[in-house]
DNA sequence: GACGGAATAGGACAATCGTCCTATTGTGCA
DNA sequence: TGCACAATAGGACGATTGTCCTATTCCGTC
């Protein structure tokens, strides 16, 4: 894993995983280019500040997440079922969201703090999720709440995340998981 | 504000206001001093290390909420009562919360980046709002499925804080916090 | 009034931070 | 082969970090 062709790739793979492990200001040049086996040195000729790094940090998210909601789209049957990828995914990595917390709520949050100039940036990868969660409950005849709907989902699995995070709670997430498969039932029988 | 009467608790309040504002690693020994207007060998003098203010500032939430959440239940009537007042705290604290988050929530988040040794200690904040949550909905006739119930809500308004804060929107805030309103309030129905 | 400890101030410490510079090596193109 | 430039290494920089030390001032108690 994290095997990319060239130096920078590698570079920019390993700031990701850091970044999200151990935060964004917690991770260090020193960090990313021992990880990497590079010199500080080199690591300066790729990126010469440490908002370079994060930019094209997001820029890979961003570019990995709308590769993952076309996936979805593709693999999916359905919109609802669409969506279940979304909800899914609570399960599917709930080892690092337990330990780390979700990648894109907790960045932003630390870039909030910061009051970092890339905030906008890193919302994007919110609102990535959101146009697509709209665009699939508009599929699902939702057309007039579609963004609310898509908003209160994106919510629920943020909470979700921060409290397992907090509590290194697996049965709560899936209890909540099932919860919210039900509730897009009901959405999906209130849209007939 | 925050004129307390010792040193000591003026440290520990101003140290809890930039630990909110500007998270824990990002706020240096320097910028607690200065804000409390005392040299850093004073500082010193009190806190000989940044855990101990850490330790310090999850002391006085701690204490904070709990005498928050007995206020609640002594100005409100009944349990529901109570737990809208959980709820409208999103409201109440719209302003900073869209600036910083909620307190708890990115506290625990940032130690978890950090592996500190204090997750736990953030995590009993929670725990506080956990089993306050419970006590209420167990006495509004939920005995069973009152801490399911508990940590549901709290994931709820963790979410929306995280939303809120990524995308500065007040509006999902309000329509999120009526949304939650009516899903109480079908929870008493329920239980009745 | 004298004394002792708390409170305060200011500076020094090594370590680490992001950043930058120079020197060397590797590599593709003329 | 020779040359230009990218890639890499290693060190140096000023600033900031958390931590610690010493000197001075304040204040309550004998």
């Amino acid at each position: 894993m994290s095997v990319g062709r060239t130096t920078r790739e590698r570079i920019v793979e390993k700031a990701d995983q850091l970044f999200y492990e151990q935060g964004y200001e917690h991770t260090s040049f020193a960090d990313i280019a021992s990880a990497v086996k590079i010199s500080r040195g080199n690591f300066y000729h790729h990126f010469r500040t440490k908002d370079e790094i994060l930019d094209a940090v997001i820029a890979l998210r961003l570019e990995n997440t709308q590769k993952m909601l076309e996936r979805w789209e593709s693999e999916g049957e359905s919109p609802a079922d669409c969506i279940r990828c979304f909800i899914n995914i609570l399960i599917a990595n709930r080892t690092k969201i337990m330990a780390h917390g979700c990648p894109v709520g907790t960045l932003c949050a630390e870039l909030a703090k910061l009051d970092h100039a890339f905030q906008a940036k890193a919302g994007k990868l919110f609102t990535l999720f959101r146009n697509w969660l709209s665009r699939q409950f508009k599929a699902l005849g939702r057309e007039v709440d579609a963004d609310a709907l898509a908003m209160h989902l994106l919510a629920r699995s943020q909470g979700v995340a921060a409290l397992a995070n907090a509590f290194h709670d697996e049965t709560f997430i899936r209890e909540e998981v099932a919860q919210m498969d039900r509730w897009l039932a009901g959405c999906v029988a209130e849209a007939a």
